[in-house]
DNA sequence: GAGTTCACG
DNA sequence: ACGTACGTGAACTCA
């Protein structure tokens, strides 16, 4: 069974304050606490290996038990002021662990511990060391009590618990405590009552309630002060109490924490001189570990460079194993790993070399075939200086290796030069265990080069119109702003989701039915629009104020900034699944579904006098690649007899020709189809064609029977990815999927769809990559003027002068569609114009 | 910085 | 009873 890891915080950290010497790291700021908290909580890691971790903090010292009785625990001091500090920094560190912290206001860590342990549904570890919490103790729930200091811990569980307590069951601590009380909380008890008289009435009597229930049986004094002090007994027993109840979220995937230890955490410790924290390596993960080596290193070996004697003496004499440079935050260069050069910012004018002096004494290194170079992200060292454009010899690109070992995964890009050896080796050792030796050589290394003058060459503009359109659609929001305002009869903001809401809901009192939540997206305005003349007025202001936001106004500055050409950025090492990513500005996402979004697409011109843009697409790439890949004869038919595969799908699921089939019968089938590349749910379908579950699901279960293969295919995806820990593309590109061992079912699911559509789009991805490359090589090697300027997913777009324009339509086509050999054929459609929008 | 909304494949 | 289609980027509000 797992576990549960339940750390009572404040206790913990006021144990490890106390048994510690007052340790500060060198600026002063105290830290015992923090690092006996630490030792604990890794000891305990070690010794329990919990799958799951939370920490309870107390919020004030305000609960509903000082409501109740005010001078409750009004004995205990205040805080102090060494530990005080810590209690954030503890917070924080935990926060960086990952490790899921809760601090309720109203209630104690205890009421968050009970209520934790009693709906968690795993076996639950409770660490305190207030004895309190052993009333908690059942079947699931032991305690690890913290005894004098931190190091010993004493385990109690439902079988020991008699013996420590001399009680016989845990729910008999609050009796006891209601009788005797405790000093320490200030919970008054039965006044004369002592722990020998209080353990003696409860073996007989097993609780307070049945004491009292017998009160006529006892005898004695002890009968009088029981009577005497029922009040204070009824209320002490609520006092002692832990709530188990709270309304807190109980949430297992929210208690998953990160260790071994990530960078971070060492460099926190490495902060406050966690000298024997540091020392133990096992604490840490891999790459932690290299970046600490290197970080220790770094002390020692960090060498500034001052001037130019220097550095020519740096290169003549250093031992050359590799040229590793970075010169993107700072200027930072390395030959092997026993130190690291840099040199300083400009601020530092007595001992400023230029980075341009640098990289003039580095080039022939650079160009020199026999050294091998390695560097982070040299996309972008291509476009800071032109002497990385024609380096010699192999160049091994951090960022592209580490992307692809971990894609999908957040991983620090805290990296320094000195260690990119190391990385290195480490990284390429991991490719070569992960088959991802093909995408790493002959996918995203020749593709940065293309994509570096994809970015350089930009889109150009047409920057009359773009001013035209701009102004145009500005009056156009400026005139519907008013009879906004004017319908309202109120000047609010209409950008604001939550004044609209307010405006069409309470002000109008529209119809709210099927919409609680009072959503105001088109979706929900549309149910609306007949409604009342402001509905439409809204969503014409919300399509023309992103055309203007979102679009017109970003080109209006990028062009009055750098001129008339427009470069984007192609992110080649973010989306889990391979694709690229395209940013400032976006241009994967310009509008073409609707005519007045479309328009925008007549801005982007070619650079040649009456050149074209010539476009070509992949038609159904994802859908092409599930019938060979799931091998389904009917798909595979369908495809090479050049049918319209969603009527064909149609014809199929509703049992009639493919003539016979309308319009809705068809769209139902095109969203199936969809569906099933996205890891269909019934739920999401139904949502997409507005139909009732039931009815979705019926027509999914319609699509399996008459796909049997495609049905295989997936589950079989999804069985692969739980055993491997992963989802892989035909060319073996990776996406870890942690989601599907998930206790949370719906994270399960997730993980399920993630494993059904990750092979899909990122083998098109692989696909339109290699393609992109072959592309580019056949235009130079043609000594072609043509750029290619733009990918978008399935789709690449080349700007091409007008006497090249029938080469460049024969190369696109057949790069794209020979690139890769399959069960059914690549189909690519071309077309071309003056503008983008006439490459429709 | 999270939540909403909307642009694309 | 609840909430889910896969992958992105960006503008905007509001706490």
């Amino acid at each position: 069974m797992e576990t549960l890891l339940i750390i009572d915080g404040n206790s913990l950290a006021n144990r490890a304050f106390y048994a510690l010497p007052l340790l500060t790291n060198g600026d002063g700021v105290y830290s015992n606490a923090v690092y006996g908290f630490v030792n604990i909580l890794v000891k305990c890691i070690n010794e329990i290996k919990p799958q799951y971790i939370c920490v309870a903090f107390d919020h004030s010292r305000h609960t509903f038990r000082t409501e109740i009785y005010e001078n409750y625990k009004g004995t205990r001091k205040e805080m102090a002021d060494e530990l005080r500090p810590q209690m954030p920094l503890l917070k924080s560190l935990l926060k960086k662990m990952n490790i899921k912290t809760f601090e309720v206001p109203g209630i104690e860590a205890d009421d968050i511990i009970g209520t934790v342990s009693k709906h968690s549904g795993v076996k639950n570890i409770i660490l305190s060391g207030d004895r309190d919490v052993l009333q908690l103790i059942d079947d699931n729930t032991s305690v690890w009590l913290t005894k004098k200091g931190i190091s010993d811990v004493e385990v109690v569980d439902a079988n020991n618990i008699i013996d420590s307590m001399g009680i016989d069951h845990p729910s008999q601590i609050i009796d006891l405590k209601a009788l005797m009380g405790d000093s320490s909380d200030n919970i008054p008890g039965v006044a004369g009552i002592g722990a020998v008289t209080a353990k003696a009435l409860l073996k007989q009597y097993q609780s307070i309630a049945n004491i009292y229930a017998n009160i006529d049986n006892i005898t004695g004094k002890i009968r009088q002060k029981l009577i005497d002090g029922r009040d204070s007994a009824r209320l002490s027993y609520k006092l002692a109490t832990i709530k188990t109840n709270c309304n807190i979220d109980v949430n297992l995937e929210d208690f998953n924490y990160d260790f071994p230890f990530n960078e971070e955490i060492k460099k926190f410790f490495e902060k406050f001189q966690f000298r024997s924290l540091l020392r133990r390596e096992e604490l840490f993960s891999d790459s932690a570990n290299q970046l600490q080596s290197s970080v220790t290193k770094l002390v020692e070996n960090r060498i500034q460079v001052t001037s130019e004697e220097q550095l020519e003496n740096i290169i003549k004499t250093e031992d050359i194993q590799y040229l590793a440079f970075d010169l993107l935050k700072d200027v930072e260069f390395s030959f092997n790993e026993k130190s690291v050069y840099y040199i300083s910012s400009q601020a530092d004018l007595f001992s400023y070399i230029d980075e341009n002096i640098v990289i003039k004494h580095l080039e022939p290194l650079l160009l020199d075939d026999k050294i091998e170079k390695i560097t982070y992200d040299l996309k972008a060292h291509m476009h800071k200086n032109k002497a990385f454009l024609n380096i010699k010899g192999d160049v091994f690109d951090i960022s592209i290796a580490q992307y692809l070992v971990h894609a999908g995964e957040k991983i620090g890009k805290d990296i320094i030069t000195q260690e990119f050896g190391v990385l290195k080796n480490s990284l390429l050792n991991s490719m070569k265990n992960l088959g991802l030796m093909f995408v790493y050589n002959n996918i995203e290394k020749p593709l940065t080069y293309v994509l570096y003058q994809m970015e350089r060459d930009g889109f150009y503009l047409n920057t009359d119109m773009l001013y035209d359109l701009s102004n145009k659609y500005k009056q156009e929001i400026e005139y519907l702003q008013q009879n906004i305002f004017k319908y309202a009869n109120n000047n609010f903001n209409i950008n604001s989701p939550k004044q609209i809401a307010s405006v069409l809901f309470e002000t109008l009192k529209l119809s709210d039915a099927n919409n609680k939540k009072h959503s105001t997206s088109v979706e929900y305005l549309n149910l609306l629009k007949d409604d009342h003349p402001i509905v439409p007025m809204i969503i014409r202001y919300r399509k023309i104020q992103k055309l203007v936001s979102g679009y017109l106004e970003p080109y209006t500055k990028l062009v009055e900034e750098k001129g008339e050409c427009i470069h984007t950025y192609f992110n080649q090492t973010l989306t889990a699944t391979g694709r690229l990513s395209s940013s400032e500005p976006n241009l994967q996402n310009l509008p073409i579904k609707e005519e007045d979004g479309k328009n925008l697409r007549k801005l982007f011109i070619s650079r040649f006098n009456n050149g074209q843009i010539v476009s070509a697409d992949y038609n159904q790439i994802e859908l092409r690649l599930l019938a060979s890949f799931s091998k389904d004869e009917h798909l595979i038919q369908a495809y090479n007899n050049g049918e319209d595969i969603h009527r064909a799908t149609a014809a199929k699921i509703f049992s009639k020709s493919p003539s016979d089939v309308t319009d809705f019968e068809r769209s139902s089938a095109k969203a199936v189809n969809f569906g099933i590349i996205y890891g269909i749910s019934a739920f999401g379908l139904a949502n997409q064609l507005g139909i009732p579950t039931k009815e979705a699901k019926i027509f999914m279960d319609r699509y399996k029977a008459t796909y049997p293969k495609v049905s295989t295919y997936m589950q079989e995806n999804v069985k692969k990815a739980r055993e491997l820990g992963m989802g892989k593309t035909m060319f073996g590109r990776i996406r870890k999927i942690n989601e599907l061992h998930s206790s949370n079912i719906n994270m399960q699911q997730f993980g399920e769809r993630v494993a059904m559509n990750m092979p899909l789009q990122g083998s098109a991805s692989d696909i339109i990559k290699l393609a992109m490359i072959k592309v580019d090589e056949e235009i130079k090697k043609r000594n072609l003027k043509a750029k290619l300027i733009l990918q978008i997913h399935d789709e690449l777009i080349v700007d091409c002068p007008e006497d090249e324009l029938e080469i460049i339509k024969t190369l696109l086509k057949s790069c794209m569609e020979n690139v890769a050999h399959l069960e059914v054929p690549l189909v690519v459609s071309l077309s071309y114009g003056k503008t983008l929008y006439d490459a429709k």
